[in-house]
DNA sequence: TTGAAAGCGCTAACAT
DNA sequence: ATGTTAGCGCTTTCAA
């Protein structure tokens, strides 16, 4: 095999501005006891030569990877990607995620491990031997997976769990889910809805309770009765539909729908164009999910915007932080979504039966 | 800083097998000159022990990284993510090479890059010095930037260039432009029309003009004029009303329009609809990129799919290879596309005026 | 404040 | 067919 040496290493830094390779080291990572002028006489050493640290040899020396790994599911990642349906969670990701990472000199590793699987833990320390991130993301369903969170703990790597609030160890951080279905719960109220049915992820994932929390408490807030109009999906296409059904089917059928995902929306929309309901005018619909599609249905949809960017973004600030050494965030991170209203709600249709709620 | 060790090395490998350091590297790599049964031997502990190798120390010791740097348009990427249109180039990206990088035991990582910087070759050169890439995969526009190829060829690092047909270094690899572009064409004349427009991307992309040639080479069969039914964009929607505009303005306007990309397909859209022009019954449409949203437009458009993942993959593949020593292949490799035939494209209306073709 | 030496985990080159 | 040796480029001791 062809033999390939780093072009430019820390020994021609060294020899340019005649001094120690311990020297260079401590100006490259910014170390203490160097005088303002060798830094100086390195620093321009360095831009001469053009020299650039291998991350390898780094690593090796026991510092840095300078490397964050992002763990995704892989089954729905790769679903995703295949049907080409414009679901962007991975590229909202990378903008947040790897562009922070640039800013502090690290990369961002996109890595798809098989919740499904029984060796889970085998694949993510197979990741972890081979590349000794500096930090890893955890996103949903793997930010709450034990076998995970425990391994990553023993590893003492920090991590990241968005999407999860704990309790154990890691950072946490979430999107709002409660406060965004309040908001979205609300704007629905506002609109003059009181039969706002919502439906809602897999029991699996803490957010989808959440969210049924943030949807109960709007409701109940106004006095509205919420128990019989919550249904459970699994965030896929089929599971929507069966959901809205029951939904729509209910003597006092919902005038509004909040989906929990993209998916469960789209299948909402077309249940109702199905029946012959007209949305928004005979009902309303939210998506707990801004992806790219939801605005080119007919109606465009109003949709909760969870900020996977910025999240990412501060989820990897903190790991970079964690492995200089800050200490790690106690309380879990909150960065709130907001509602972005279009054409899919509106006033519900005059009232013809009776109500279930005393609000209004 | 915490120093963290590697849980598992080859030395306790070596040891708990009772061989040397050297037949474990040998079993690992595949090597030669190891019986089948120190092999098995070897293998049991690397299980047992759950060993994976350290990408960092098998770089130090000048082998390979097992990455493979894939480098898109970072102000273009930038722009799509932040837009979240759907585009998912970078999606297909990830799905084709990143998968095939799995197979290998390789890793893929994206890597934004500045096409418009004056100092392109230091942003390259400081990813390749950090992280000491097996490969690159260069595309559009970075593909035919001879800064970077010049830099990739002069590392002897091996590169894949899609979009890009050379001459010069590295291995070519297209989506079947030009046949595409036919078909398309094709497409349309078997439907019966006769004044096709093409809107075509920017010069400075090879990719544009091999499009055109496709386009104007099927219209030539027939014996079809085309001079004065091509109009240039630059990719961007505002590019594409522009020529969308000159196209219908023709005196004999065209009655079908083949746009170069996902925007000006939907600007051409866009524009139809302002003047009243039904698609596909006033006005035929295909997109030059089977993007999520032509199939949520109204009508869904007819569009060539670009092979984005296959090529990927195929780029990978050979990347793999040659970091192993196989020969980089002379040719160009052309992984074809297909045309998805949707609601965008009909017979022509019935003709009023002269037709500047012959054909039918 | 600086430098010298040891070693990280692995592989290429050279023994045997 | 297997083992031994000498680094790779860097950082961490430790010494000056």
């Amino acid at each position: 095999m062809r033999r390939r040496r780093q072009a430019v290493t820390i020994k021609h830094v060294a020899a340019d501005a005649g001094v120690s390779l311990q020297t260079v080291s401590r100006v490259i990572n910014d170390g203490p006891n160097v005088r303002p002028e060798m830094r100086q006489r390195v620093q321009a050493s360095i831009e001469k030569l053009g020299y650039v640290p291998s991350i390898a040899a780094q690593r090796m020396s026991g510092s840095r990877s300078y490397m964050i790994l992002a763990l995704n599911d892989r089954e729905r990642t790769i679903a995703d990607w295949k049907l080409r349906q414009g679901t962007d969670w991975v590229d909202q990701m990378l903008l947040g995620g790897m562009l922070e990472c640039a800013k502090h000199g690290f990369r961002m590793i996109v890595e798809l491990v098989d919740t499904h699987s029984d060796h889970i833990e085998r694949e993510l320390g197979a990741a972890i031997a081979a590349l000794q991130p500096d930090g890893v993301i955890l996103t949903p369903p793997h930010s709450e997976n034990e076998h995970l969170t425990f391994l990553l703990d023993r590893e003492k790597i920090p991590f990241a769990r968005i999407g999860s609030r704990g309790p154990g160890p890691g950072i946490f951080l979430t999107m709002d889910d409660e406060g965004s279905a309040r908001e979205a719960t609300e704007h629905l109220l506002a609109l003059g809805h009181k039969r706002i049915g919502f439906i809602a992820g897999p029991e699996e994932y803490s957010l989808s309770n959440w969210r049924i929390d943030g949807w109960r408490s709007a409701l109940e807030a106004v006095g509205c009765d919420s128990t019989h109009l919550c249904e459970r999906g699994d965030f896929g296409f089929a599971s929507g539909l069966i959901a809205a059904q029951r939904l729509l089917d209910l003597d006092d059928r919902a005038t509004a729908i909040i989906a929990s995902s993209e998916q469960m929306a789209l299948a909402t929309l077309e249940l109702a164009r199905k029946r012959g309901l007209e949305v928004p005018r005979d009902l309303s619909l939210i998506s707990f999910d801004n992806t790219p599609v939801v605005r080119f249905t007919h109606p465009p949809l109003t949709a909760v915007d969870q900020p996977i960017s910025e999240t990412t973004a501060r989820a990897v600030k903190l790991l970079i932080g964690a492995s200089k050494g800050d200490k790690l965030p106690e309380e879990t991170i909150v960065v709130s979504g907001k509602l972005e209203t279009r054409g899919s709600t509106a006033p519900p249709p005059a009232p013809v039966g009776s109500t279930s709620c005393s609000a209004g």
